[in-house]
RNA sequence: GGGCGCUUAGCUCAGUUGGUUCAGAGCGCCUGCCUUACAAGCAGGAGGUCAGUGGUUCAAAUCCACUAGCGCCCA
């Protein structure tokens, strides 16, 4: 290359990613390509962001879930709808609480000196600060995103709609309260739903604990794993159908050391089989025990604190203890006093807190709930008859699952940061309001004195209103007949139930439809050795790392890439070179163009002024892979679609393609053919960044002005998605080129094995009896003769082998290529006896078939003919390499 | 205990209406190349009884049943 051409070129010889993207994310968002609006001509495409926490920082998990909401995106936004993402984040109540109060502990402060106002203006203030670090994340993604319509879920909007759906579902009397057993970590002090609650087995142990009988010397001994709990026993129970316990029941039982008595009841719900068939019955720290109390009438002992300390209800000496430490006292105490009658090990299920990890205390408090049932049923509805479909479809089942076992939902927490429950309680009357504003005075007896609810509403509370929450409601505006339902849904599976199901009962009892039409469940991303990235685990690389090192091209191309429908991920960083590699290649083509181009005077109208198969074969490959990448993002195979890309970009068109239009440039005299050639590879490598841009929106931007002449204002986001054309798919030019390709490759192969030098050119001896082929061979020659290193082409039906010569055969073409002094005659006639091998073993199978005869009264015609004619085939190719054979051996 | 998924080349995985020399790709490995787009590259090569058993079928990596191993979810 001379320095004068060096000086001209734009394009360096590898791609730097940096670039690009700090140039081309602004100029999007100067020009507002990602905004959406109202359009009555156009049909919507809408996606709404699974909120990330404002706590969270960008993790692998994201970059997936969020790459893929973006192909949708920018590939509807390409193919002529109005596409709308919008994006946001959620208050996430537990674990904004903890950072703030961790803060305030750094200033040895707490929350209660700060008190519940001035706490909450920290949580603001903090906010403010750093809620949006994973947006600005996001950008550095590629994201499109309509960032004009950003949400919160504690913007003002949202909380009246939260408020609304509260006020609603109270009215309908879909949501109670009511003292019952819940999820409560002592930790946060705060109540938890089912779901947000870790079971895992745990070793542990059983106690086996004696109780005195009243008024006998008699005792009975009853098993249990949490030995404290048994301060808070209110009854002890037996299957009624044990006969061995008949005669107890009706007596009275003497709690050790708590001296206090308790009736011995029988119910269904214990189990013989299990420990000494005695079960201590604690209604008020045991949900199974609460419904045995609830049969019975027993009163409920609470015998801890908030903090899972226990209380003054518990014995004097075990008050101010810690759970744990009480346990251990008071198995002490019953050992000392006679009372413990074995210890035995016990795998156990333990709950722990999803946020802190700290084991979960069945507690008996005052909670809301919502009732599920009628909400779940037309949302199970909805999914079962296909309304809304799962991608892939197996999650279903789990769906149904849950469902039809929904149980109802704990939504109140003890906490300060989140949507205040909008209830008020008279202190005079003890009327209770439930209101979209703050009353007066109390609506019953006209008091001042009356207060609102502590509590604050479960997070999840808010997100399953997103989809239309986000979009306005409960005001009805155009946005929002426009933009719901929504499209698609991107989201985790381990998110099916806390958001997915709620959103789509949320969105068919205050929408009366469907939130959503598709939900694409994203494969987890775990690292190399299959473990779940965690924070604790350090096994999470930071994105923004990898973003530098390899490109945000690359690092969405290789994560989709790696992440089949339905299949969890192995992930490395290393794995991104795939992406990377992949972007310097398009570079690369792009720069080869952008060469030529700039050496030749012509129009892209010049493109009619030749063609021939070469031409023909690329425009059906292209218009093959445009048909099967749309199909395949149709049914949602992103990792497909990322497939048939790579594929054709880098072997048909690089590899191929360009590499056999070179001898047009190089040694073509022609203009015409010159200027239709780089006129038609300009086209078609646009066309394949339009069809790249989507997954690679960087690259494909930069050289789309960095070949291209562009004006400001442009830009590939906003070109059209290429439409494929059924008539630009070409049979014959197919077979044209397969013909060609196949010769090259064996040639190619023979010099590989043989070694010869690469630059070292060779006579090719093609015999071929068929006519046509002939001319194909004899029209193409040009290619193969490039591609294949030929000094000199002869084709002939009567061609002899000359000596020397290595040969090959491929459907019926036979190749000699001589090679005096190189060919080693003993590698040649191995090449020849494992071809031999290889097609006696295949033309035996097919014989085997053929004699079958009810393989030819059963298949159909077109499967036999083409075993016959595949037959044949093998047989004359046979015949060719044992007559080569024979010369060798001579 | 209930439900779901996975097992294909040394590694990571494609392969959805059962039939094209169906057994593939990338990485790794071996051979030869800095060939005027690209060594982040080019050309070639080695490598697998598609976990096992049985069944359906003219025909099974593909459909069914069971078994083994791994993983996930729920109780």
């Amino acid at each position: 290359m001379s320095k004068k051409q060096k000086k001209k070129l734009d394009l360096p010889k590898a791609y730097s990613p940096t670039d690009a993207e700090t140039k081309w994310y602004p100029y999007w968002l100067q020009h507002k390509f990602f905004h959406a609006e109202v359009k009555k001509d156009k049909k919507p495409y809408t996606i709404v962001i699974p909120p990330p926490n404002i706590t969270g920082v960008l993790h692998m998990g994201h970059v997936l879930n969020n790459t893929i909401q973006d192909v949708f995106i920018r590939w509807k936004r390409m193919d002529g709808y109005e596409a709308c993402w919008i994006p946001g984040t959620d208050h996430a109540g537990i674990a904004t609480q903890h950072v703030v109060e961790r803060n305030l502990r750094d200033e040895g402060k707490s929350k209660h000196e700060l008190g519940r106002e001035k706490f909450l203006e920290r949580v603001w203030a903090w906010k403010e600060q750093y809620g949006r670090t994973i947006i600005k994340q996001l950008q550095k993604l590629g994201a499109s995103c309509d960032w004009d319509r950003e949400r919160f879920t504690m913007d003002d909007g949202l909380s009246n709609a939260v408020k609304e759906v509260f006020i609603r579902l109270y009215e309908k009397d879909l949501i109670y309260r009511g003292k019952y057993i819940v999820n409560w970590c002592p930790n946060d002090h705060t109540a938890l739903s089912d779901d947000e609650v870790n079971h895992s087995d745990t070793n542990g142990h059983l106690w086996h604990i004696n109780y005195q009988i009243k008024g006998s010397k008699k005792t009975i001994t009853v098993a249990t794993t949490r030995p404290e709990t048994m301060l808070g026993d209110t009854a002890v129970a037996v299957n009624p159908q044990d006969k061995r316990f008949n005669d107890l029941v009706g007596k009275t039982a003497i709690i050790p050391i708590a001296n206090r008595e308790i009736p011995i009841i029988a119910d269904e719900y214990v189990d013989p089989e299990f420990g000494s068939g005695l079960v201590k019955v604690t209604p008020a720290h045991d949900p199974n025990d609460f419904e045995i109390g609830q049969r019975h009438n027993l009163e409920q002992i609470i015998v801890m604190d908030t903090s899972g300390k226990m209380n003054e209800n518990a014995p004097e000496q075990y008050r101010g203890m810690d759970r744990n430490e009480c346990r251990k006292a008071l198995v002490e105490d019953l050992q000392k006093q006679g009372y413990l009658n074995n210890i035995s090990d016990h795998v156990h299920t333990i709950g722990r807190c999803y946020r802190c990890d700290t084991i979960i205390e069945p507690y008996l408090s005052d909670q809301w709930f919502v009732k599920m049932k009628p909400l779940a049923e037309p949302a199970l509805k909805a999914v079962l008859d296909g309304n809304i479909q799962f991608h892939p479809e197996r999650w279903v089942k789990t769906y149904d699952h849950w469902m039809t076992n929904i149980r109802d939902w704990c939504i109140s927490r003890q906490l300060w940061w989140g949507h205040r429950i909008p209830v008020y309680y008279c202190d005079d009357c003890g009327h209770i309001m439930v209101l979209r504003e703050d009353p007066e005075k109390c609506h019953h007896c006209s008091s001042i004195n009356f207060r609102q609810d502590e509590d604050v509403l479960d997070t999840w509370f808010s997100s399953w209103l997103w989809p239309f929450s986000t979009l306005g409601w409960p005001e009805e505006n155009e946005d929002l007949r426009y933009f719901y339902p929504t499209d698609t849904l991107v989201t985790g599976p381990d998110i099916i139930f806390f958001w997915v199901a709620r959103m789509i009962m949320a969105g068919l009892e205050f929408r009366s439809d469907v939130p959503f039409k598709d939900v694409y469940y994203t494969s987890i991303i775990r690292d190399i050795e299959g473990r779940k990235m965690s924070k604790s685990l350090g096994n999470s690389p930071d994105p923004l790392d990898v973003i530098d090192e390899y490109g945000a091209d690359a690092l969405r191309f290789t994560v989709l890439y790696l992440a089949p429908l339905g299949q969890d991920v192995f992930y490395a960083n290393e794995k991104c070179e795939i992406g990377r590699n992949f972007a310097n290649k398009i570079w690369n083509a792009g720069r080869f163009l952008l060469i030529n181009k700039e050496q030749v005077d012509f129009t892209f109208e010049d493109e009619q002024l030749f063609s021939d198969s070469v031409d023909h074969w690329i425009e059906s490959r292209l218009h093959t892979t445009l048909k099967n990448l749309t199909h395949a993002l149709d049914r949602f195979h992103v990792n497909e679609a990322t497939k048939i890309l790579y594929d054709f970009i880098w072997h048909d068109f690089c590899d191929w393609y360009l590499e056999m239009i070179k001898h047009r440039f190089y040694e073509s005299s022609q203009p015409e053919v010159q200027k239709a050639t780089i006129a038609r590879a300009l086209r078609i490598y646009e066309t394949a960044l339009r069809m790249l841009h989507p997954f690679m929106p960087f690259i494909t931007e930069e050289l789309w002005w960095g070949i291209f002449d562009r004006k400001e204002g442009e830009s590939i986001m906003i070109e059209p998605w290429p439409s494929a054309e059924e008539k630009k798919i070409n049979a014959d030019a197919e077979i044209n080129v397969q013909t060609i390709q196949d010769i090259i490759s064996a040639v190619r192969s023979i010099r590989g094995e043989m070694n010869v030098p690469p630059g070292k050119e060779t006579e090719i001896h093609l015999k071929i009896e068929n006519k046509t082929k002939q001319k194909i061979v004899n029209k193409y020659s040009a290619y193969l003769e490039r591609l294949a290193k030929a000094s000199k082409l002869i084709v002939g039906a009567a061609i002899e082998r000359p000596p020397y010569s290595a040969s090959a055969v491929v459907n019926s073409t036979e190749i000699f290529v001589p090679l005096k002094n190189i060919i080693d005659i003993d590698i040649e006639r191995k090449r020849i006896t494992k071809e031999i091998d290889r097609l006696e073993k295949a033309s035996n199978n097919i014989e085997k078939k053929l004699l079958n005869e009810q393989f030819l009264a059963r298949a159909p015609k077109e499967v036999v003919q083409k075993e016959k004619d595949k037959l044949e085939s093998f047989t004359q190719t046979l015949e060719k390499h044992r007559r080569t054979l024979e010369v060798l051996s001579n």
